[in-house]
DNA sequence: GAATATATAGACCGGTTGATCTACCTGTCA
DNA sequence: TGACAGGTAGATCAACCGGTCTATATATTC
């Protein structure tokens, strides 16, 4: 049997880092970690090998969690392929109005983590790849004449939304949507 | 007569905390800084009072000098607007092509900067105040149906290409110009 | 009941952080 | 000459960083 004491040291320091690492930024302290997750030291040692390990692992976690969300926002919206892409842009811009939104996790992880090497990087590159290819099925499904490029383009556009999002909230992702129109119907 | 031996300990100050604020991110100690200026420790406190008054004297002469590139980029294209703003996209993606690029330093500063009181917030929101109105200006010059608006997204765009350009060079700037041209041709 | 794996609590380590301080050196100007 | 502002060099500080360690408690399992 599964332990029944509202899940394990694990699963708690993966939420608590999720929050701090987001809330705080990725350079918060272990400490600061570890009281929220009511966990001892040394489990983390155990569980992830470090603070690197951990990280990643939330990152892992949360891209899949994300693309999971992408996912579902354009089968919310239906089977039309260009529906099924505003509603992303339209998603986005009521992620960004939430007042918990702070910018993109994976942009501060990225100018956050000096090291190149960082094992996290790898994550963050994975997931951007999967989300594009994932906006380019959409594309091509339209017959969109530059599916990649345009995807691509897309996918700039997100990164502008969430930076935006992040620095001047108010004015940010004005009209985000109405871009990724024009893009589409470019091809089309 | 004013110091003839190359710059005082102020100007180095600046300049070396400019290139280490850029090339390891704002958390870099101020041990590294004063080390690559070759000023003592007291001199640091002396003209910016702390690290935070330093990096925010770094942001203040950086946005000055960015703001002036811009005009002098447009100023390059001519005198026709639309060229003009074309003109900043190709500059775009030929800044983030430069090896040297590390993404934009003010979203990396107010990123790693978690304390939203902290006076460099107020810099880089200046900052990007004064550079859409710049687009702004063009636009209305163009006679564009909604140059407030059309500013707003062609500066998520620029923020946008330089997230993108940070995480993945190669494939980042691809067509950034492309879509500045849909939105500044969509309101004509 | 004993053994084992998995927690916890917390001391401790070396290293680094930003900041303060004293002591000394050097050029300029009255 | 002497005073002084402005620079350098470096010791020192408390706080915090990520990580290792010992000792103890608590379950599960044989």
């Amino acid at each position: 049997m599964a332990t029944r004491t509202a899940a394990g040291p694990r699963q708690r320091l993966l939420e608590a880092a999720e929050e701090l690492t987001y809330s705080r930024g990725m350079n918060v302290g272990v400490d600061a970690i570890l009281k929220r997750a009511n966990v001892a030291r040394r489990s983390l040692y155990e569980h992830f090998g470090g603070k690197d390990g951990l990280v990643t692992a939330v990152l892992e976690r949360t891209t899949e969690a994300d693309e999971r969300h992408y996912r579902e926002t354009m089968d919310a919206a239906g089977d039309d392929p260009r529906k099924r892409l505003l509603a992303v842009f339209d998603g986005l811009e009521a992620v960004i109005a939430e007042p918990t939104f702070r910018g993109c996790r994976y942009l501060s992880a990225d100018l956050a983590l000096a090291d190149p090497d960082h094992p996290a990087h790898a994550v963050t590159r994975e997931y951007r790849r999967r989300i594009t290819a994932l906006l380019e099925h959409e594309l091509t499904r339209l017959r969109h004449r530059a599916a990649g490029r345009a995807a691509a383009q897309l996918f700039v556009l997100i990164d502008g939304a969430l930076a935006a999002g992040a620095t001047r909230r108010a004015e940010a992702a004005t009209g985000v949507g109405e871009v990724a129109e024009l893009i589409i119907d470019a091809g089309l």
